[in-house]
DNA sequence: TAAAAATGTTGCCATGGAAAACTTGTGCTA
DNA sequence: TAGCACAAGTTTTCCATGGCAACATTTTTA
C-alpha cells in the first residue's frame, strides 16, 4: 500500500466502484444515457479504465440490471409476513414490488429495457426468475389453504399477477397514474380487483 | 419539377418519408439505436436534411411514439365486435392490444420508453389517452348490463385492466412468456383470471 | 418578378465509445 | 530475493454520430 495521501495506482475494487457510480448516475439522471467517461471520472480513474472490467457500455448496463434484480429480490424478501393471510401477503409483496420500482425508476426500467444488451441473458438468468417464483409460492399456499381457486392453471394465475404488478410499476414510473384519473391509491385498488378474481 | 430521371431537389414529403424509414429501421433493428444519418441515407437525402423537420433525434422518436399510439388505437378499433358479450369484447380488445405489441415490439417499447424525450408529452397527449378511454367504456357498459361488479371504483378496475395488458404486452415482447413456464395461451388465460375478478 | 421563406446540401465541430500501446503494481517461482 | 508474468491502470488515437453553420435551390408570395 503506498502513501494514503495519493491514490494508489491500483484502485483495489474498481469493478464494484464503477457499478456504484453508475447506479448513482442512473438514479440522478433518471436514465442510462450517461457516458462511460463520466462514470470513470467520478470514480477517479481514466476514461479507459472501465474497459478492463467491462467489455463495453452494454456489459456495464447488463450488470446493473442484474444488480437490480438482486435488489428487487431482497425487497420482496424483506416484505414477507408469513403470519398474515395469503391474500394480504400477496398484496404486500405486490406493493413492495411497485414501491421498489417507484424508488428506483431508472433502474427498474433498465432491468426490462431493450438497451441493456441481450435482454434474454438478463431475464433468463436465475437472478431474474426469482421474482416469478415468489408469486408461484404464494399462489400455491393460497390454494392449499383453500383461499384461492383453481379455475385456471397455477402458472396462468401467477402470470396474471406478475403482469399486473409489472404493468402497474411501469405505469407508475411513467407518471401515468394521475390521481384525477385513477384515484388516490390506484395500486392497491387495482391489485384488489385482481386478487378478487383469484378468490375461491 | 426537374427531369424525373433524377431526384428533384425538394423531396416533396420528407417529413412523412423520414417517419416511414425510421419505422422500418425500428422494426428491422428492434431498437431505436439507429442513427439519424442512416435514416437520411435510406430516405435518399443528405445527413442534415432531417433537421429541417425534426429539431433533433428525440423529436423524431417522439413522433414515432405518437404514430404508434395512433396505430394502436386503430388496431383496437378494428377489433371491436359490438354484437358480442362485454366480457368477450374486453378480452378481444386485450388480445388485440397484446397482439399489436407483439407485432411491433420496438415501437411499443418506444411508446413507453424513457428515451423518447419527454414521456409526459407523449402520454398525456390526446392521441395516447384514447386507449384508456376504450377500457373505461367497456367497463361502463358491463356495469350497465350487470355483468361487471361495482366492488371497486370504475377507474381502479380500468387501471387493473390497462396494467394487466401493458404488463403482458411487455413480458411477451421481452420473451418472458416461455411456454414451459406459463403454458400455451398465457395471455388469454391471464386475462381471464382478471376478468373473473370483475364478474358480478 | 424579385425577395423571402422553405427545404436540401456540404462541411465542420464536439462528444463519447472503443482499440492500441505503454506503465506501474503485484505476486509467484526459482 | 531477483526477476518475470500478468493484472490493472494510463495515454493516445481513431472514428461514428449528433448537431450547427453557411451555402444552394426551389417555391411562394407581395
Amino acid at each position: 500500500m503506498s502513501k494514503d495521501s495519493c491514490r494508489p495506482y491500483h484502485h483495489g475494487n474498481l469493478f464494484q466502484a464503477l457499478i456504484n457510480t453508475a447506479l448513482e448516475l442512473l438514479q440522478e439522471q433518471g436514465s442510462w444515457q450517461f457516458n462511460l467517461r463520466e462514470v470513470a471520472r467520478r470514480t477517479g480513474v481514466s476514461h479507459a479504465a472501465p474497459y478492463r472490467h467491462f467489455s463495453d457500455k452494454t456489459a456495464l448496463l447488463t450488470e446493473l440490471a442484474l444488480v437490480g434484480f438482486d435488489a428487487l429480490g431482497d425487497a420482496l424478501s424483506a416484505s414477507r409476513q408469513p403470519e398474515n393471510p395469503v391474500q394480504q401477503q400477496l398484496l404486500a409483496a405486490a406493493m413492495a414490488y411497485v414501491a421498489f420500482a417507484d424508488a428506483n425508476p431508472a433502474l427498474y426500467r433498465l432491468m426490462f429495457s431493450a438497451d441493456a444488451g441481450n435482454r434474454e441473458d438478463v431475464h433468463l438468468s436465475q437472478r431474474a426468475q426469482n421474482t416469478f417464483t415468489v408469486v408461484l409460492a404464494l399462489l400455491e399456499q393460497g390454494r392449499r389453504e383453500g383461499v384461492f381457486n383453481g379455475k385456471r392453471p397455477l402458472q396462468s394465475q401467477a402470470l396474471a399477477c406478475w403482469a399486473e404488478v409489472h404493468g402497474l410499476a411501469l405505469l407508475a414510473i411513467d407518471g401515468l397514474l394521475l390521481p384525477e384519473k385513477v384515484g388516490n391509491d390506484p395500486v392497491s385498488a387495482a391489485l384488489s380487483t385482481l386478487v378478487e378474481g383469484l378468490g375461491a
